[in-house]
DNA sequence: CGTTCTTAATCTAAGTCGTGAAGTAAGGAG
DNA sequence: CTCCTTACTTCACGACTTAGATTAAGAACG
C-alpha cells in the first residue's frame, strides 16, 4: 500500500522474492518468476542483488529437458541471524536462528519463585540474550534483531507517546513498557503476544501454511487464538484481537472463570476446568499439568465412564466455540495446539470435526479441516524470531559497498 | 500486492487518488498529495489524467494566504454511473447512481406472492434494469456496471468452473448461478450478500467510515454481520464469513431456532424470537413487523414490566454476543442497524455499551464505541452500487483516444 | 568431433514513472 | 508597478520493468 516510487517497486519485488524463498526453502529462477508474477529478467536482477548481499546462493543445478540446466537457488543460511525469546510463566528461553530457521543455540533462565516481578524477568532475558551474543561474536554483523513473545497483550501504550506496552493481566503485572522489559543494546526489538507468535509460526511453516483464512487455537491453562484473514494475522484496533478464552458460551449460567465471569470458554475447556470437573466426579487425581490430563484421557480411553463424560463435555463445548468461529470467519483450516489440545484432540480429531460441522451452518461447515499444530508450546521463540525475519524480508537493500568507498 | 511494473505503479496511484476523492468528496491537490503520500508533481499528473477522462473537475478556488489561490477539486458526478440492486424478500429495487453517489433514478418490482422461485425474481430484476437503461440512454457510455445485493451467501460455485453462485438457504432456493439470476447484456455484474453490501456502505460513507477494525451488525428477522479487519470486509475462505445469527450462545439449552438448532443468537435476538417471548408473557400483539416491535418497545418504555423484561433479556443476549466479538476482534467501532436494531438500540445505546464492557475483557472493552447505522435497510442498493464503483476506481485508465485514431 | 536443438539465463533497447529543482501562474501588499 | 507569497507545472534525471535478442550450457545425433 505504500508503493509510491519506482524504488519502492524494486524494494517490493525484492521482498516478494525473498519471502517466496523463505517459504519454499529452495526454488529456481523460473519458478520464482511464476510465483512472484515477475518477468524472468527482473528475477535475475533481484536474485543477483540478493546473491551479492550474501543472502541467497546457487546450490548446484538440475538437468532440464535437454537444455541448459536449471540453477537451484536457496537462502544462504548464514546470511542473517535472528534471536527469538519466549517469555513465559516458567522462565525465559532465548534461541538463535539462522536465515533457514535452524536453531543454532539456546539459552534458558528459569523463572524465580514468583513471576510477579517484571524486573526479574527483564534481567533474566537480558542475561540470556547477552550470553548468546557473547558466545557468537562473529554473528553480530548479521544479527537482524530480537523478537520477544510475551505472556499478554502487546499494544500501543496509553497517552500520546504510545510506546509498545505489555498488558499481562493474567500474571498480575501492571502495564509495562516493552522497552523497559527488553533491553538489548544495539539490537532492534520486536514484541508480540506469545500465542500470536506461535500462530505466525504455524502460518509460515506449520499446519496453517498457505491458508489465507484460518484460526489457530492454543489450548492450555488459558485459551489463546490467532485469527488469520487473507493470509495475515488479525490484531484488531489495538492489538488485543484473539481473546477467545473469555468468550461467553453459557449466557451467565456456566461455571465461574478465573476472570470472575461465568460461562467463559476457558471455564469449560481450560486445563484447570477440565481436571476440576473430573475431580468433581470423585477422581483422585490432584495434579494440574500434562500428567494429570494424560491420566484423564487414559482413563476415558480405558472405558472409565466418568472420565469419558468429562472428555465428552469438553469436546462438546470446544466444538460449539469452534462452530461459532466457523460461522463467523469461514476459515478453510482450524489448527489446534497447546499442551491440552495436543493431548486431547489427536485421537478425536474426526469426531471433533463432525461435531463442529453439526453445530455450524452447512456451507462454512463443509469447508474447513481440523489440523494439529506442528509446533509445540516451546516454539514460541521460533515464532518470535519470525518478527525480525519479517523485518529483514521487508527491509530495503542495505548498500554496504557505498560506505566502503 | 500486484504492483509489478511501473505502469501498475501509475495505475495504483491513480486508484489511490480516485479513492481519496470518492471518500472526501472535495479536496485540493496539496491535500491529495498529503493523503496519498505522493509528490505534488505526481498528483498533478494523475489529476490531469482524471480531468482528461472527465472524472474529475476543478470547481472554483479558495484564496490562499496571499498567494495563488488553491484550486478545489471534486469528482465530476456525470463522469460515471453505477446501478445497484437490492434483491430482497419483498421485491427487487434497482437504483441508478452517479459518481457522487447521488441517486438519480429508481425502479421497484414487487415480489410475486411466493419468492420460492428464483426465475421470477430474475425476470423482475432484468425488467427493472432494462427500464432504467431505457429511460437513460445517454448514460450507457458511462455506465460502469451493476452491483447486486442478494439474500444469501455469494461464493464460488461447486466444481472446477467455480462461477459465482448464490446460496440462499433461508429462502429455500437451490444454489443458483449468479449469471443465471442476473442478466444484464453488455453490463459488468457484481454480486454479494445484501448485508455485506450494506456493511460496505457504512464503511465507505456511514458510521463505520474510516475505521480499520469494525463490526457492522444488522438486526432484523435474521441477524447479519459484516466484519471489517484492516479496513477491508472479511469474506472468509469461500465468502460466507459473517454468519453471526447462528452463533451458539446457549450451549444447547436455548430456544429452538428456525435453523433447527438450539441457542442460536437469532433465536434470542431475531424479531420473531423477541416478539414470541413477549407473547409468552401474555401480550396480545400478534404482528411480526416494525409495528409490533414498536408496540413492545413503547410498552417497555411505558413501564410495562413484562415488556421491559423482554427488552432487557434481548439486550443482555445481544451484549453477550457483542462482547464475544469485542474479545475476538478488538474492533474500534460497533455499528448496529437493521430495522430491529434501529428501533431497539438508539434509546439504549449507552446501556448496551456498558453491558458489553462488563462482559468483555478490560482492554478491548474500553476501546470500542457503539454507533448506529446511518443507512437504513433500503440502502442495500447503494451498497451494491459500490461494487461497480470499487471496480471503476481500481480499473486502469481507459484510453479512448487511442481507439479514435 | 562437430552440428543442431533445446531450454535457462542474461543483456539490450525502449518505454514508463516519480521526484526534486526550477520555473510559472495568480493573486495581495505596498 | 514592483515585490512577495503561495500553488501548481515543467523538466531533466535516475530508477524500474519488459519484450525480445543473445548467450550459456548441455543433449542428441550423425
Amino acid at each position: 500500500m505504500t508503493v509510491a516510487t519506482t524504488r519502492d517497486l524494486r524494494q517490493q519485488n525484492r521482498t516478494k522474492v525473498l519471502r517466496t524463498l523463505v517459504l519454499s526453502g529452495e526454488t529456481t529462477r523460473a519458478t520464482l518468476a511464476a510465483d512472484c508474477e515477475l518477468s524472468a529478467a527482473t528475477v535475475t536482477n533481484v536474485v543477483n542483488e540478493l546473491i551479492d548481499d550474501g543472502v541467497v546462493e546457487e546450490i548446484g543445478s538440475v538437468p532440464s529437458d535437454g537444455g541448459r540446466p536449471i540453477a537451484r537457488l536457496a537462502l544462504r543460511a548464514a546470511g542473517a541471524h535472528m534471536l527469538g525469546a519466549d517469555v513465559g510463566e516458567r522462565g525465559v528461553a532465548v534461541e538463535l536462528f539462522d536465515l533457514s530457521m535452524n536453531r543454532l543455540d539456546r539459552e534458558f533462565r528459569e523463572a524465580p519463585a514468583s513471576t510477579a516481578d517484571p524486573a526479574q524477568i527483564s534481567t533474566a532475558l537480558a542475561d540470556a540474550v547477552a550470553a548468546l551474543r557473547e558466545r557468537h561474536p562473529d554473528l553480530e554483523s548479521t544479527l537482524v534483531g530480537l523478537g520477544v513473545g510475551l505472556p499478554g497483550v502487546v499494544g500501543p501504550g496509553h497517552g500520546s507517546a504510545a510506546v509498545p506496552t505489555l498488558y499481562a493481566q493474567s500474571l498480575g503485572w501492571a502495564p509495562t513498557s516493552v522497552a523497559d522489559l527488553v533491553s538489548a543494546p544495539g539490537l532492534e526489538v520486536f514484541a508480540d503476544n506469545g500465542a500470536n507468535a506461535l500462530a505466525v509460526a504455524e502460518l509460515w511453516f506449520g499446519a496453517a501454511r498457505g491458508a489465507s483464512d484460518a484460526v489457530v487455537g492454543l489450548l492450555g491453562r488459558g485459551i489463546g487464538l490467532g485469527v488469520v484473514c487473507d493470509g495475515r494475522l488479525v490484531r484488531g484496533a489495538l492489538g488485543s484481537a484473539g481473546e477467545w478464552g473469555h468468550t461467553k458460551l453459557g449466557l451467565g449460567n456456566g461455571p465461574v472463570c478465573r476472570c470472575g465471569a461465568r460461562g467463559c470458554l476457558e471455564a469449560y475447556v481450560g486445563a484447570h476446568a477440565i481436571l476440576e470437573r473430573w475431580r468433581a466426579t470423585g477422581a483422585s487425581e490432584t495434579g494440574e499439568g500434562w500428567r494429570a490430563l494424560s491420566a484423564l484421557v487414559a482413563a476415558a480411553d480405558a472405558g472409565d465412564a466418568a472420565a469419558a463424560a468429562v472428555v465428552d463435555e469438553t469436546l462438546d463445548v470446544l466444538a460449539t466455540a469452534l462452530a461459532n468461529l466457523v460461522n463467523l470467519l469461514n476459515p478453510e483450516r482450524i489448527v489446534l495446539g497447546g499442551w491440552v489440545g495436543l493431548r486431547l484432540v489427536p485421537a478425536r480429531r474426526e469426531e471433533l470435526a463432525d461435531r463442529v460441522r453439526r453445530l455450524s451452518l452447512d456451507r462454512p461447515g463443509s469447508q474447513f479441516t481440523i489440523e494439529l499444530c506442528r509446533f509445540e508450546g516451546d516454539s514460541v521463540a521460533l515464532g518470535a524470531a519470525l518478527m525480525p525475519l519479517q523485518a529483514f524480508i521487508d527491509r530495503p537493500r542495505v548498500r554496504e559497498r557505498a560506505a566502503v568507498r
